[in-house]
DNA sequence: TTGTAAGCGTTATCAC
DNA sequence: GTGATAACGCTTACAA
């Protein structure tokens, strides 16, 4: 048994023909006959060719590599999106390449060295890279896609939930269940996504509080997972003026609250707070929670970024596109549907 | 601006060195006076130059992508774990490109199309590859590393979970706390670590079966998930002799099966019963399952998979190794410790 | 320490 | 439809 790895030329040797008859027999485009394509079949498969993907890259100037960067895997909506974007990508004949880019400092100096690869596309779904770096992935003809980063921008295609009107959606809910003192919850770090959502809660308040119908304040948990909902707890009903209506710009925060709510209020003092969470992570729908949330489609934004990059790659000068998901409220027991 | 992307012959030229310097100059190992070094390095960033891993690894015939083979990324564990693995790849200087290999029919198929990247290793955490592929990696001089996958490997490097000293450990625990009528639940499809989690509890229970001090039942649940054990809830509370003993081989199986028991039973009537669950993931933790369970380490065997790569890529030829991590009893409220 | 030159395995261009 | 042949951008002897 050699060591050697077959090459196209080996597969020509052993099928009669010339190597680029091999390489063309590989390419679904090329026009070959049936019979030399089925020859050529048998011989790489006889040697367990496979095409080597770099040689390939270095002449098409272009691996079949997508980079997904992310950071922060424990946040469980990343996570679950994470894993849509993989299958989405596979599915689609590339391949995902991960980059976690939780140092924040270092995003530039990361993103940049994506360029190694001689990516088809970055899906960047944590951390903002700046406007150089976009510069820079044109320049190289790399397209980006951005997911959930940005209102705008110069150089990437945006798909985006339309977090605003999600949390919107909290508030008109919250109002129609007749509520009065409403407190937004976000992480004191928040990501884009929960700047968008408080803002869009707050701006659909404004003349409810104007005219002094309803109350509502900010508060904020140290970090945005379970362990800041349920730490938040304390001061959310040690209020003075204790909240009937609650909006958590993430489910898991919404779940570390009703943990912690369970042990200080009854189950019927807890059912009278509103409580509404956002994504519809798994977690929301597990009985012990059964959170009323804004859903955010992960899958569906998964499908529109993959989709994105490849429309891109197929007309790489058309016009940047941005794409608003619309989220779904769903009801379950922690706000009850009229 | 030129769309032309910077190769080290633009860096030489600007340098006014040899290409063959500016490769030396990124290379640690060469040995290069510092002043043409820097001088190579400026003209680098100036050019925005980044090597080109294509070509790179062309040449190396070795790429550094890690390959990650994982399926069904909706089961917490093998999420939390894959992203460990993540972490630890890119902590290592390579970079992780995952597999997705759901499709049990097609796994040879699949794994074999890795080798068009000329991965600097596999590490496999799902899906049994054949013997062939196995070989073909070897033959390719691809190492891999199978975690949780099997006891015996005449070709890869192996982690594994002590799965079989786990289930003893729930075994013993159960005893202790002098439980009687016992129920070891797993999914009709298990894993290989379930079922050597089941073996262990079996067999540690196997002489108080004998002398009938003690009674035992395997249960299976049509998912290994939460809705698993939500579903298999009814037939394990309906039992002629209801169990006072329960060991779940995933956690979120006894998430599943407590939520529905909180339905028909009160509290101390579930209280009475002893739950352990098994992996510790987030969710055991959190205050409405506060599940005891037998912690898998994650990030241990994270880094012990990824040592193990980086160790093979190093001496290729060493003995193939076998390394059992073991796994920690985590008391919390399902099941209390004396 | 640095330069010259020979590949690596593919795709693409051009003949035939 | 098929076969030569020229890149692609790097690493690595070998020379100087």
């Amino acid at each position: 048994m050699t060591k050697h790895t077959a090459t196209s030329a080996d597969v020509a040797a052993l099928a009669g023909v010339s190597q680029s008859t091999v390489s063309r027999s590989f390419d679904s485009n090329s026009r070959i006959s049936v019979a030399t394509r089925q020859r050529v079949f048998a011989a790489a498969e006889q040697l367990g060719y496979q095409i080597n993907k770099a040689a390939q890259t270095m002449i098409k100037k272009r691996s079949d590599l997508v980079g997904l960067v992310t950071a922060g895997l424990e946040d469980p909506f990343r996570s679950e999106f994470l894993h849509k974007l993989i299958i989405e990508v596979q599915n689609s004949g590339l391949r995902p390449m991960v980059m976690d880019v939780s140092n924040r400092e270092t995003i530039d100096e990361d993103l940049h060295s994506l360029m190694q690869y001689q990516l088809s596309g970055v899906i960047i779904t944590s951390g903002t890279p700046s406007e150089k770096i976009g510069k820079a992935f044109i320049k190289h003809g790399t397209p980006v896609v951005l997911v959930n980063r940005t209102e705008h921008s110069d150089d990437a295609d945006i798909v985006n939930l339309d977090n605003a009107t999600a949390g919107e959606m909290a508030a008109k809910a919250l109002i129609k269940a007749g509520k009065k003192q409403l407190i937004v919850v976000r992480a004191k770090n928040p990501s884009f996504s929960s700047i968008m959502r408080v803002k869009g809660f707050l701006n659909h308040l404004q003349p409810y509080l104007q005219n002094g119908q309803i109350h509502a304040n900010e508060v904020f948990c140290d970090t945005g997972n379970y362990d800041g909902g349920y730490h938040v707890a304390e001061q959310i009903l040690n209020a003075t003026n204790p909240a009937d209506g609650l909006f958590f710009c993430m489910d898991h925060i919404a779940c570390g609250f009703l943990d912690a709510a369970k042990k200080r209020l009854s189950t019927s003092e807890l059912m009278s707070i509103g409580i509404i969470g956002c994504d519809d992570v798994a977690l929301a729908r597990y009985q012990s929670y059964d959170l009323t949330t804004i859903r955010q489609p992960a899958a569906d934004m998964a499908k529109a970024s993959v989709q994105t990059l490849l429309n891109r790659l197929k007309y790489p000068s058309s016009a940047l596109k941005k794409q608003t998901i619309t989220a779904e409220l769903i009801y379950r027991s922690t706000l009850a549907a009229h």
